[in-house]
RNA sequence: GCCCCCAUCGUCUAGUGGCCUAGGACGCCGCCCUCUCACGGCGGUAGCGCGGGUUCGAAUCCCGCUGGGGGUACCA
């Protein structure tokens, strides 16, 4: 029986995170996973900060922590929520636990430094050799306290994802379980929280697994029955190695800061190890915990595909009520993501463009780049845009579209009308003859449909960036005729006019 | 070194002995739609690491190999 049976206590899983400044997307799925499992069975989710680290402990990370589970749903306000616990202020409790395994003679101490135990036995990688185990040492300062592994038989460990592990004792070397200062290690201090706060289910990353059958042995020594394990595949990067801080990008505040959807991430992170069957990915959180059985996730290593999480995070971009999406995008409308001055920003605008937009961004990020042109007072000219855009005939027809534009109908349909007409006089399509507009307006080759945006900018304000480009065309027309008369062929034109 | 885990398209996965001519999704390619780009629609590309067994039958079970990964602290 993996699960109690109905009417029985309920489980309870934990996540257990020390606060390091930033919230991996590991430790995200790993909250997910254990949030899916305590939510579907009716269970209680413990959170507990491991902050026995000094080095590893600031006040605000934690507050970093709630705030990240919160944007993943995973929120205090639900009943299924316990905690959070610090592991720092049950000290009490697993200093008394490492006494009793003491004086239950199941653990000793040791005055070994690593450089004693290298010397003696001539092994730089070794594990400890067991040499004080018969030695009587009392409680002493800078005495560490070992736990006394068995020396045969083996241990087995009920895990629901890897079959059940076997572990043969002999290989369990005597490991430490207080510090010479007294103080718990991450072994005992874990398990005894664990036992602490009646946990019956551990489910976590896989790097855990080598810990589990000294853990279990823990568990065991201290009365308690072992909880079934749960490892969760590890996620790696493109090289197949696990996720770090250092080399790969793992904060979820970063992901989010992107734009990426708490919701997407969320669908994309219980995706990495488990699939809901049916051939369907994309669901909603409720229907992914309904569905969700630790017993079904896989044990091979996934890789954090950056290019999936972006196509499902479009997805959900796309379902979003226009409104939604309008409101979603505000914070990249502002400074500092915002490349124009705050006064030159209309909601009214925005939300003009908005429905153009939302089929065009992945990553709520990319807005700013749609819209630039319409709140600043320059388009942004990208060159390589500009010089396929405008090649020869482009100052005729921007000429000419100039001309036209000065009376006509100031609607999309018509300024549309116009231009396709003008194209023709030129033996251009209207796909050829946007184009010296679109870039003359919007700087870019490529954006939202150009005569809404058109009709969105103004008359004054287009022409405006008509004749902007109409002057830096005939300018380098002249210095490219320049350059012919002074025969300096080869000199290349300059690449901008401003 | 020692311990442990893992192995289906490039990637995430479905598959639990016959339903598999191996399914879906992302990516990639092509076509359609189209003022550009997207969106959308349609089609395509591509995989059971290798070798032995077991079985009437193996992607599915067993063993070995190879290849990846994780752990190995008085860190968590």
């Amino acid at each position: 029986m993996t699960f109690p049976a109905p009417g029985s206590a309920p489980i309870r899983v934990r996540f257990a995170p020390s606060p390091t400044g930033i919230f991996h997307v590991g430790g995200a799925r790993s909250a997910l996973f254990n949030w899916a499992t305590a939510k579907q069975q009716g269970g209680i989710f413990v959170l507990r900060i491991e902050d026995t680290d000094a080095s590893r402990n600031q006040p605000e990370w934690v507050d970093g922590i709630l705030s990240a589970m919160e944007a993943l749903g995973i929120t205090k306000a639900d009943a299924t929520f316990e905690g959070p616990y610090f592991q720092s202020e049950n000290a009490g409790v697993q200093r008394a636990a490492a006494e009793r395994l003491f004086a239950d003679g199941k653990a000793y101490y040791c005055d070994c430094t690593r450089d004693v135990l290298v010397a003696r036995t001539g092994n730089q990688q070794t594990g400890y050799d067991g040499f004080c185990r018969e030695r009587g040492l009392e409680h002493a300062e800078g005495r560490a306290l070992r736990f006394r592994t068995p020396d045969e038989g083996e241990t087995h460990v009920v895990d629901l994802i890897r079959g059940n592990p076997v572990f043969p004792n002999s290989t369990l070397e005597d490991f430490v379980i207080a510090r010479g200062d007294g103080s718990p290690v991450f072994l005992l201090a874990n398990v005894v929280d664990d036992v602490d706060e009646r946990i019956t289910h551990v489910v976590r990353g896989e790097e855990h697994l080598p810990n589990t059958p000294k853990q279990q042995l823990l568990w065991e020594a201290l009365g308690a029955t072992p909880p079934v394990w749960a490892h969760l595949p590890v996620i790696v990067n493109e090289k197949r190695q696990k996720l770090s801080k250092r080399r790969d990008k793992v904060a979820l505040e970063d992901y989010l800061a992107d734009g990426i959807l708490p919701a997407a991430m969320v669908n994309y992170l219980m995706l990495l190890g488990w699939a809901p069957g049916n051939d369907e990915e994309i669901l909603p959180f409720e229907e992914l915990i309904r569905r969700f059985r630790l017993e079904d996730v896989n044990s091979a290593s996934a890789f954090f595909d950056i290019k999936k999480l972006t196509a499902f995070n479009g997805e959900y971009i796309r379902a979003l009520p226009v409104d939604e999406f309008t409101a979603a995008c505000d914070p990249w409308l502002h400074a500092p993501f915002a490349p124009w001055d705050e006064a030159s920003y209309d909601p009214a605008v925005f939300a003009a463009v908005a429905p153009l937009a939302q089929t065009r961004v992945a990553v709520l990020s990319e807005i700013t780049a749609n819209v630039d042109f319409l709140f600043l007072d320059e388009p942004v000219v990208d060159e390589q845009s500009w010089n396929k855009a405008m090649k020869v005939g482009a100052a005729e027809l921007l000429a000419d579209v100039r001309a036209v534009l000065v009376d006509a109908a100031w609607e999309a349909e018509t300024l549309k009308d116009t231009v396709t007409v003008v194209g023709e006089k030129h033996g251009l399509k209207l796909g050829k003859a946007q184009a010296p507009v679109r870039v003359a307006v919007t700087g870019r080759t490529v954006g939202l449909p150009l005569f809404e945006s058109l009709e969105l900018l103004g008359r004054e304000r287009t022409l405006a960036r008509v004749d902007a480009a109409l002057a830096r065309l005939a300018a380098s027309a002249e210095t490219a005729e320049g350059a012919e008369t002074a025969g300096s062929a080869g000199v290349d034109a300059p690449a901008s006019a401003g």
